[in-house]
DNA sequence: CCCCGAAGTGTAAACGCTTCCAGTCCTAAG
DNA sequence: CTTAGGACTGGAAGCGTTTACACTTCGGGG
């Protein structure tokens, strides 16, 4: 394998100023830079970064931490991040820890502290004292996304604004039999997220004067298949149906508008739907929600993360908000009168 | 931080014992193992893999190359992997390639041949001689799933077979009037998985005797707004219904059901509808379907790759077939007398 | 009782870079 | 005409492991 050394040799040049030419750090003459370029190239030497890692510390490699690979949102933030990594030059190290407990054990036992990444992304993830406590033992920033992270930084949307901003979409269009899909608590690891959108969505009812009616609050695991035995549940059971329902995420959302087809229900005439998230989904069947930009989410996480890493790998923990965007499509409209 | 020094300092044994008791290479006495995990674990020590890498030329590390996250048989592949690298201590490297060309460019040019991967798989791709070139002048093994690659060794399903499967699970039911949504060729840098499972359909059509009417193959993207727009053409401007549609996969079978749902048609009466993928949604829709697997392939890629990293990286290319299975639900049916 | 091989251990040389340090050259200020 | 200081360069010391090699010890066959 061709080192840099061989460069250093075919360029006429010592190792050490090929080394500088290459990763642009420190002077080197404008001719030995283009002599070290064209020698690499022409020999097609591409950084060991083991070598480099171990001589310079800096990894060039971020790890992603994620509860799950098929949920839209934890897929988006994957894309968004991951673009955002390959244009820095940067690797992406991907940790689902869906499927076993034990798995998301070792990632915090063993994965995250074997020093292979320079930085963590966490995303919708309640972490234990003691792993937070073993990510800054190595000395790592860390961001989480969705949701809180002691001591570190987090991009986070208004979760209890946007619930209140979603029912009130739905209260302003007159709806005021509005029936709630929030997520388990126990699913995301004891995150409390669903419990946020709940407590807006109850906000937003109690401000309007509407009951909160238990019946009308069920839970699902946040996937559409989750919702839809959820929302058929409601649908069915409920001595007076809803007018329109909130699900806390648009598979939800989706799952309770296949529920309602079900049941002979017309969407919008005879039930409302909306959800939150942005769901590429949401466009055909005309979904009304709250686009929460997940890939945008990524990258930002991403973009915190680079400057920490570029100013010695210090990051004070900062909550910054994320825009969110009500987007009104087809799924929700006015109550029809008679509608029961 | 502490190094394996401290580590061996602690046991009273030497740098070269501890190394060999802790990767388990090599004789140690059962007293020296013993010590120096102890003394490892007091003081919380873990390998550096950089430094590790650097010196026994394995990374622990694999690459993972998907032309997009977000559709469902990467997704699962995805996880099929990850679940299987964690356990046998490996990280997961992931390229999403799917954003823009120039990434495509640079994980082949760049990322990949950094040596930080011993193996990669590459998920429905089709690599140009150049970048299999470069791949192979890494000297690291490769798989693909989901179709050819050249030298490399592959996992695949039968798509001739299951699209053949597929069509005469129609037939038998009766059906004659049998559309395809086909993927697009371009989608997919160029894969030809697309023609390959048409093909299968031609054949089962041609063998049975029934017209493959061109007004009746129309071809997305694999996703289900694609499918769905696609269904909807093929649904509204035909001058005759099929009664029955094949997709080629998963996905598109689901858009094809919002469709045909949005023209008030009855499914399995009026359509039926039926893919190819084992798509979590489908047990919801009812989905008659032929499930692929694609978690399973992806950890039979793992494995594939760790058994040829143990055996020097050398892995004899080879054509495996992974098993596929007809899951018969109620979106397909015996087709209603009369029905257009 | 000797010799040989296996088991266990330690020393030290890689692995392929980055970066500190010291040195050379050149420019521009004093 | 000095000389301080910046620009540029090369030598060499790490970075934290693995592993080849050499060595000791020990048990058993001849």
């Amino acid at each position: 394998m061709t080192g840099i050394k061989d460069v250093a040799e075919r360029a006429g040049l010592s190792v050490a100023t090929v080394s500088r030419a290459l990763s642009g750090k420190g002077n080197v003459s404008p001719t030995s830079r283009e002599r070290a370029r064209t020698a690499a190239a022409e020999l097609g030497f591409v950084l060991s970064y083991h070598a480099s890692s171990l001589a310079s510390g800096r990894t060039h490699n971020v790890g992603l931490v994620v509860p799950s690979v098929h949920r839209w949102f934890f897929s988006a933030v994957i894309e968004g991040a991951s673009a955002a990594l390959l244009e820095a030059g940067y690797d992406l190290t991907l940790y689902n820890i869906a499927e076993h407990p034990a798995h998301r054990q070792s990632v915090f036992n063993d994965f995250l502290l074997r020093k292979r990444v320079d930085a963590v992304i966490a995303v919708s993830l309640e972490l234990s004292e003691d792993e937070i406590q073993k990510l800054h033992a190595v000395h790592r920033p860390i961001v989480g996304i969705g949701g809180p992270l002691p001591g570190a930084s987090t991009i986070r949307i208004d979760d209890s604004g946007i619930a209140l901003k979603a029912t009130n979409h739905l209260l302003g269009l007159g709806h005021t039999k509005i029936a709630h899909i929030t997520g388990l608590e126990a699913y995301d690891q004891d995150f409390h997220l669903p419990g946020t959108r709940r407590s807006g969505f109850e906000k937003a009812m109690n401000d309007a004067g509407c009951p909160v009616r238990p019946e009308w609050m069920v839970s699902a695991d946040f996937t559409i298949e989750g919702a839809y035995a959820a929302a058929r549940q409601l649908l069915a059971s409920a001595p007076e149906r809803p007018t329109a329902v909130f699900a806390a995420s648009d598979e939800m959302a989706i799952g309770t508008i296949l529920a309602a087809r079900d049941f002979g229900l017309r969407i919008p005439d005879d039930l409302s739907v909306m959800g939150i998230d942005g769901h590429d989904l949401g466009k055909v069947l005309g979904l009304t929600t709250i686009d929460q930009d997940a890939k945008g989410q990524g990258a930002a996480a991403v973009r915190t993360l680079l400057g920490a890493i570029n100013n010695g790998l210090v990051l004070e923990p900062a909550d910054t908000e994320h825009p969110t965007k009500l987007v009104v499509r087809t799924s929700t409209a006015v109550p029809k009168p008679g509608t029961s």
